[in-house]
DNA sequence: AGATTGTCTGTGAGCGCTAACATTCCGGCG
DNA sequence: CGCCGGAATGTTAGCGCTCACAGACAATCT
């Protein structure tokens, strides 16, 4: 910084104003710093910056190394808006998302001078564990369920639940069964609590739901069993992997769809509209928890700088995405919710 | 730290030496100094110690950001190795991965001060454009195909296609057709080099390839063109995503899978299992791909730290990642290949 | 005994930048 | 004509840490 100053004939300060946009440079000296510059390759430092001003322009995303869609269409939504906040993100990924990992991948990302951290976070002990994290810094989480003292961005999962049960009943079907996810899981207990909630209010029964783990192969387990009870008509999953595996057990017992089994899933997976039948499900605009959960840390970073009272950061501000059902083949047959359909969207 | 060092009787330097572990400290002073840091509450501040030594510990990985299983499975294979090795990840995604952005995104990384690149690429024209970005940062690629001076980790993309098509030759199938990704894909084309040359090799006549985009929609239209044509009896899809498309497009047309048609898909994503039929395809281990990935460039980054001479950050050691044939049942219907038999595994 | 080695600790400088204040210069005002 | 205020620039002092060196002291060797 000092030579592109001494060969601009103006002192490093100038330099650096020129390079922060200070209005105070005039334009004859500015091009000359920055012609400087540009002969002598001169690139700024962006660790002394961070130094001297204490901003780091870095957030921190702790997320599970699940390769699921959710979690992956979400961290990708992420840095979509952190890059065009200026912002970067460094990944804490954990194999496990308890109790103990939450806070030591907080740690990590505090101590590497992150300005913020995100949370993607599914597992109920894991989430409890966040409202235990020292609140020095701006926190924000992509989780489903109540209000826990931080921001939350999240799809409102009890809404696709019932949109998915409301759905099911609206077609005639007596009562809908319930494949859920993972008993530790807050999306598997909000859709669980949405299509409870649904089927009471409709003086409908509850039978017991199944649990599965989210992968394929819970769904095909749960599907052999629901395909050998005859009542069973219709199905909501809760979601698209699980209810592929549901799909393929019920072909093996050749009980048809949806025909004799309707069946609704959860995300909408790029690949849900060529399952065989293509699989009605609830949608969920992941990039859009990515982007509105980032606009909240940021928003509350800078409340931060600018805010003389440092005592608290977790402003409350959240946001809920409102998720959509999407009709398909695996509970009405007819074209207008074929293939063609889907294809034209 | 100059806190700390008072606390302790010390001085700051002491402090230091404490945290980095040197060994000439005796052991009272160390616990002393220790003792001091846990009751002051004390962290040290990375950005300081990374201005003063040169070094983040932070590495930049530039990747698409699509959801793929692929990518995002080498992302976290990354990123667990990373922490594993005491580094941190700090990502640039970007819609499109031309000729362009890359640069960008890779001078963005350098501006934050990352020691080392991985870049995980399949464009054509972005490979191409990576031989171009001035050598003065440690850089690793995750890309298919031949050598362009610097080190490359992939899985044998060739060899995998050989195994698919050499499997449904062994079948006795008279050729085997195939529905390729994109043209620009450097995986897709070397798919296609693999299935042609095990082709040519049996002497088998070589149909033209259907393209594709990795999507199952893509595979669903291939599927549809293939199933009209009766000659079709064994296909080999570039993914397994298009192969679900084109499995549903079968299915539409009433061809029989595997009777009439035998399928093979490649990723072993972990829904194939759940595809009806069941989808043999061509395992890739990507978390794999990832650390060996990572390892190759922390190397490349500890090398130039010892080295003397830093002219040269582009050491040549890459390497190559077997993928392996999983037979299910969309080509081989037998017992012993069924989901049951996966599902022991 | 003196010289030599090694261990432990302290001192000062500086990594590259920005914040705060100081200075210069200029035009416009009474 | 002198004074004031604002724009442009310079000066100084850190941000929190590590590096290179220097000093103190004990143990070992000749």
């Amino acid at each position: 910084m000092a030579d592109v100053g001494r060969l601009a004939g103006v002192s490093h300060q100038t330099v650096s104003r020129v390079i922060n946009g200070s209005r105070h440079v005039s334009p004859s000296t500015r091009s000359r710093v920055l012609a400087a510059m540009e002969q002598l390759g001169y690139r700024p430092n962006s660790i002394a910056r961070a130094l001297a001003t204490g901003h780091t322009k870095t957030l921190g995303v702790v997320s599970s190394d699940s390769t699921l869609y959710g979690p992956a269409s979400t961290l990708f939504g992420i840095e979509r808006a952190a890059h065009l906040a200026g912002y970067f993100i460094v990944i804490a990924s954990m194999r496990a998302l308890d109790r103990g990992t939450i806070p030591e991948a907080i740690d990590r990302l505090r101590l590497q001078g992150v300005e913020g951290i995100l949370v993607i976070v599914s597992d109920a002990d894991a989430a409890d564990a966040l409202s235990e994290v020292s609140p020095d810094l701006p926190l924000v989480a992509v989780v489903a369920g109540p209000d826990r003292g931080f921001p939350i961005v999240s799809v409102d999962q009890v809404e696709g639940a019932r949109l998915a049960t409301r759905h099911l009943l609206d077609l005639g079907h007596p009562t809908v069964h319930h494949v859920a996810g993972p008993p530790n899981s807050l999306e598997a207990r909000q859709r669980i609590a949405g299509w409870r909630a649904t089927l009471e209010e409709a003086g409908a029964p509850v039978p017991p739901p199944l649990v599965g783990d989210w992968g394929a192969r819970s769904g095909y387990h749960a599907g052999r069993r629901l395909a050998r009870e005859p009542q069973v008509s219709a199905v909501f999953v809760a979601n698209d992997q699980m209810a592929l595996g549901l799909l393929r057990a019920m072909h093996e017992a050749e009980r048809r769809i949806p025909d004799e089994v309707s069946v609704v899933g959860f995300d909408d997976t790029p690949e849900a509209p060529y399952f065989t039948p293509s699989l009605t499900t609830i949608r969920q605009d992941f990039g859009e928890v990515g982007s509105r959960s980032l606009a909240a840390l940021v928003r509350a970073i800078e409340a931060d700088h600018s805010a003389a009272d440092h005592s608290d950061h977790r402003p409350q501000e959240g946001s809920i995405v409102a998720p959509e059902l999407i009709i398909r083949a695996s509970t009405v047959g007819h074209a207008a919710t074929s293939l063609a359909f889907d294809e034209r969207s």
